[in-house]
Order: C-alpha cells, then sequence, then structure tokens
RNA sequence: GGCGCGGUACCCAAGUGGUAAGGGAGAGGUCUGCAAAACCUUUAUGCGUGGGUUCGAUUCCCACCCGCGCCUCCA
C-alpha cells in the first residue's frame, strides 16, 4: 500500500508518488533565529522529522532542504537593541535550533540554508518577476507582487480575492502600493537597518521571497512536498505559489503538508498566559527529552494536540514501558527453538505499524501495532513461549519502530546533563529543578563503574548478604542507576 | 462576519454503517528475600446535545452547544 497525505492544495488525502523515479525533493520551512525555538515550533519539525524518516524507511531517497530566517523585523530590531550585526545577533540561536533538535532526535536535513547567504538570488528573482509584470517599484525602493496579475492567488488558502473580501482587515501600509492585497518582495532600507546592495537598489528582501528562491534553487522549480505549520498556509505559502509560479509558469509544489497547532494545557500557548514553553524549560522542570518527543509525535499530526504536564508524566511512562521490553529481549535467556505465533505477531506488527503510517502518518495507530505486540510478547514469555530464536525479529521489528518513533535509545540523562550546563554558563542556576538535576545524575557513573557494582550486588545476594545487597542498589539508585533483579539474573538502566 | 477543523472512559487517543484499538492512571490479584519489571482481572449498554435516514449509527444528514484555527509576516 503507497503513502497517502492529506494535501492542502487539494484538500483531499492522496496517494504519494515522486516526480522522479525513487528521488523525493521536499523543502520545510525552518526556524527564524530571533529566540529559543518554543514546543509548537518543534511539533511541527517532529512532524516533518517523521514524514522524511518514515520515506527513507520506505525504500525512497530524499532531499531535504530547510531554511533559517535570520533576517527579518524582529531580528533587525533584537539584534539594534543588543547593538550587535544581524549575523551576530543569529548565530547563537541558529546553534541552539540544532541543539534542541538534536535532543529531541531530528534529523538533520541534507541541506540548512540561510536566507542571508542568498539576498542576490532573490533580489535577481523579484528583477525577473519584475521584466514579466508580476512585480512593481515603488517611489521608496520598495517592491511588491502584483496580485491582480496571478489570478490563481488564494488556491492554497481557498480565499477569493476577486472582490475585496469584506470582512478582513486590510492594512494601512506607508508604502504606496498599487493593491493593498499586494505584498512585499523587497523592503528598502531604512536607516540603522541591514541592508544589501543588489541589482535592485538597496534593501532587503520580504519574508517570503527566501522560500521561493533557496527551495528552487536546491531542489527545482516543481518539487515534491512543503511542509511547514498551518500558520503558513496564508500568507506565507500562498506568496510563495504566487512568486514561484509566475516566474516559471510550471506547478511549484505538488503535496503541501501542514501541521496543526498545539495548546498547552487547553490554551493557546502565548507568552502573555505564561503557558509559553520551549524545549530548555521543559528539560529544565525534570522532563526527559524522549517524553517530550514521544507527546509531541503520539497525536497526528492533523489533529490538534494539548500539550500538557500530565501528558508528559504519560509519555514518560510509554517509553519507559517500551524501553523496559527492549531490555528484557535482549537480556533474557530465552530457551532454544522458534515459535510460529511469536513470529506472527513480529510480522503482524510491522506490516501494521507500516500501514498506518501510510495512512498519512497515522503515528496512533503505529503505537497501537507496537503496543499490542509488547504486551502479547511479554505475556508469551511469562508463559515460556518466547524462544531465542524469535528475538532477532521481535527485535527488528523494535528498530523499524525506532527508525520513526526515535525513543527507544536511552541518552535522556546526557542531553539533560547538557542542558544543565548550558543553564550554568547562561547564570540561570535557578531554573533547574531538583528533579533535573537528579535525571542528571544518571549520566555520571560510566558503564564500566555500574557493571563493577551490580556485580558486587549480585555477588552480595547470592551469599544472602541482602543487607549489602540492598546497600549497593541504594548507591547506584542515588546515581540515577536502576537495578532490577529477574529470575534469571540482574540487570539494570539509567533512570 | 467569511472559510475550516474538532468534541470517544479519570487523562491521552485509534476507529468503523453492525454493535467501542492502544497507552497512562486507579483498584484487586499472581510472581518475588525486598524493590522493580511483567502478567491477569477490573474502569464508556457508551462515543458533545436534540432530531432524522436506516433492519441497525459513535460512524450518514439537519439543528444547536462548546473548543480551536486562518482571514494582521505566530510552527
Amino acid at each position: 500500500m503507497p503513502l497517502e497525505l492529506f494535501n492542502t492544495l487539494s484538500a483531499k488525502v492522496e496517494e504519494f508518488h515522486p516526480l522522479e523515479d525513487n528521488l523525493v525533493r521536499m523543502y520545510a520551512c525552518g526556524p527564524t533565529v530571533y529566540d529559543y525555538g518554543h514546543i509548537g515550533n518543534f511539533r511541527t519539525f517532529i512532524v516533518v522529522d517523521t514524514l522524511r524518516r518514515f520515506l527513507k524507511q520506505s525504500g525512497y531517497q530524499v532531499k531535504h532542504v530547510m531554511n533559517v530566517t535570520d533576517v527579518d523585523d524582529k531580528i533587525i530590531r533584537n539584534a539594534a537593541r543588543d547593538g550587535v550585526t544581524v549575523q551576530e545577533y543569529t548565530k547563537k540561536y541558529r546553534q541552539a535550533f540544532l541543539e534542541d533538535a538534536d535532543a529531541l532526535n531530528i534529523e538533520h536535513p541534507e541541506m540548512l540554508v540561510n536566507a542571508t547567504d542568498h539576498i542576490q538570488e532573490m533580489a535577481h528573482l523579484i528583477a525577473g518577476l519584475v521584466g514579466k509584470g508580476y512585480a512593481y517599484r515603488t517611489d521608496d525602493g520598495s517592491y511588491y507582487f502584483r496580485i491582480a496579475k496571478f489570478p490563481e492567488y488564494g488556491k492554497l488558502s481557498k480565499k477569493d480575492f476577486a472582490g475585496m473580501s469584506d470582512g478582513a482587515r486590510v492594512d494601512v501600509d506607508e508604502y504606496d502600493k498599487d493593491n493593498a492585497r499586494d505584498f512585499a518582495l523587497w523592503k528598502a532600507p531604512k536607516p540603522g537597518e541591514a541592508r544589501w546592495e543588489t541589482e535592485i537598489g538597496p534593501g532587503r528582501p520580504g519574508w517570503h521571497i527566501e522560500c521561493s528562491t533557496m527551495s528552487m534553487k536546491y531542489l527545482g522549480e516543481s518539487f515534491d512536498i512543503h511542509c511547514g505549520g498551518e500558520d503558513l498556509i496564508f500568507p506565507h505559502h500562498e506568496n510563495e505559489i504566487a512568486q514561484s509560479e509566475a516566474m516559471t509558469g510550471k506547478r511549484f509544489v505538488h503535496v503541501w503538508v501542514h501541521s496543526r497547532f498545539l495548546l498547552v494545557e487547553g490554551e493557546k500557548m502565548s507568552k502573555s498566559l505564561g503557558n509559553f514553553y520551549t524545549v530548555r524549560d521543559l528539560i529544565l522542570k525534570g522532563h526527559k527529552p524522549s517524553s517530550i518527543r514521544f507527546l509531541l509525535m503520539s497525536v497526528p499530526y492533523r489533529k490538534q494536540l494539548n500539550f500538557t504536564f500530565d501528558g508528559l508524566t504519560q509519555a514518560a511512562n510509554s517509553v519507559e514501558r517500551l524501553r523496559n521490553f527492549k531490555l528484557r529481549l535482549e537480556s533474557e535467556p530465552f530457551p532454544e527453538g522458534t515459535s510460529e505465533a511469536i513470529a506472527g505477531t513480529a510480522k503482524k506488527t510491522s506490516d501494521e505499524m507500516r500501514s498506518g503510517l501510510d495512512d498519512d502518518l497515522n503515528t496512533a495507530r503505529a503505537l497501537g501495532a507496537v503496543f499490542d505486540m509488547v504486551r502479547d510478547v511479554n505475556a508469551a514469555a511469562d508463559a515460556g513461549d518466547v524462544r531465542k530464536g524469535d528475538v532477532l525479529a521481535l527485535l527488528q521489528v523494535l528498530q523499524q519502530f525506532e527508525e520513526i518513533f526515535a525513543v527507544l535509545k536511552d541518552d535522556d540523562a546526557a542531553k539533560v546533563r547538557a542542558t544543565v550546563e548550558w543553564a550554568k554558563s547562561e547564570g540561570l542556576e535557578d531554573k533547574i529543578s531538583a528533579e533535573t538535576a537528579e535525571l542528571g545524575k544518571a549520566a555520571s557513573l560510566a558503564d564500566a563503574d555500574v557493571e563493577r557494582l551490580v556485580a558486587e550486588h549480585s555477588q552480595a545476594r547470592k551469599m544472602r548478604d541482602f543487607a549489602r545487597s540492598d546497600a549497593i542498589r541504594a548507591e547506584l539508585a542515588e546515581n540515577g542507576i536502576i537495578l532490577e533483579n529477574t529470575k534469571d539474573g540482574v540487570r539494570w538502566k539509567r533512570k
């Protein structure tokens, strides 16, 4: 069964097929690097990550380009406030974005491109639009796109601009536009602001032109998928279509994928409501990166996700159940042989996971399949019905799961520790919760040291010196290591 | 006002014209030196409310209530 995706342009779920052989060319709107990214941003980035991971798992070669918007009004304002250049200002937040993406196991796109590295190409595209009559210059040196010349304007957002929509507010601009709806391609320089000298004169680019320029430069005039948050449908993506298709006369993007906004504790996230969280905020409050990723992934991308602290705890427990299951498969000495029933379970789970994701990335369905397997196999193992020969197939199914969800590998402690170090370097010690400090500890003991203490613990238990063995377990617990005794021996994991 | 999405158990959540996956949490039990893990049982005659279509609707239609989004360069 092929992958099906909801295409905002057609407003339908469609079968996905790449334009060119086996190669998927996709573009995703990346961060505007004026501050640390919040969990809403990262829901969208995780959706993109899920898509690219699943495309690769499905056998496609993926070329994924993501832009970094490193010049806009906010950046210019903040840089001026801090008395630094735009480049200096954005460097820190661009780096922070990558760190947060790493913390959440978001894969890097094949290309991560900066707007400011493509200014001349943007100017060139604008010049081309002027040449074709789609753009015009105003007296102050700004350039605008003439939407009256592009009849299809509104096809993505399903808006009718034939007659000016009545209810919509129309912004009063200080510039001299032909039509209030025309949008800025290029902004004339203002004193003290970042500016570039180009073939169309001095100034800086409007927001939308960067994505048209960079996506077509690296992916071609027509490519497969363009992703972003739902808020970008209008005006950003609508404007990209107008700019690009006006220039090339070709269909710009084939499938538009938009992720729904999330709510925090039932309300829209906003600084004024005090429910605005960055990834770093949550880690410093004692939540693991894997919990955050799991929660953000557990709700299909077209459904509103209510992000709550209760949900974060639930996610942590769910991840723990999966990790425990994997640990059991890896450490328990199962009897020789194979079981047809278990092989069937593995196959069924693998198929259902795939068809769930094929179904417009229904991550909830995929999760259901995996948890079904966990319960069935645990029960079979308790009954002695899982054999050594079944383990590989089961681990492969978990691997298939991990390739998409990326929450089984337990490196939370190290990541938490890195965030703690960052907080200290920023003078944010008071933001570090007790839980976070506790989690960070789990990364402090090396495996070899843990193994030595675990061996001592086992030896003490054999001698039935429970006082000694419990003392060692308590000591390890102090350092964030959890010991579990099973009938087949001891195993351990980091908190 | 225009356009669009959603309301499923304590919480998260899948789903279908034929009688409600899965996870978390709670309760009871099994196992166990203890702890943990794991398993079993249990928690919606019910899927926002009221009508309608149908042999039969949570699933289709209508109305209403509630939440949310876009229409202002917020993912």
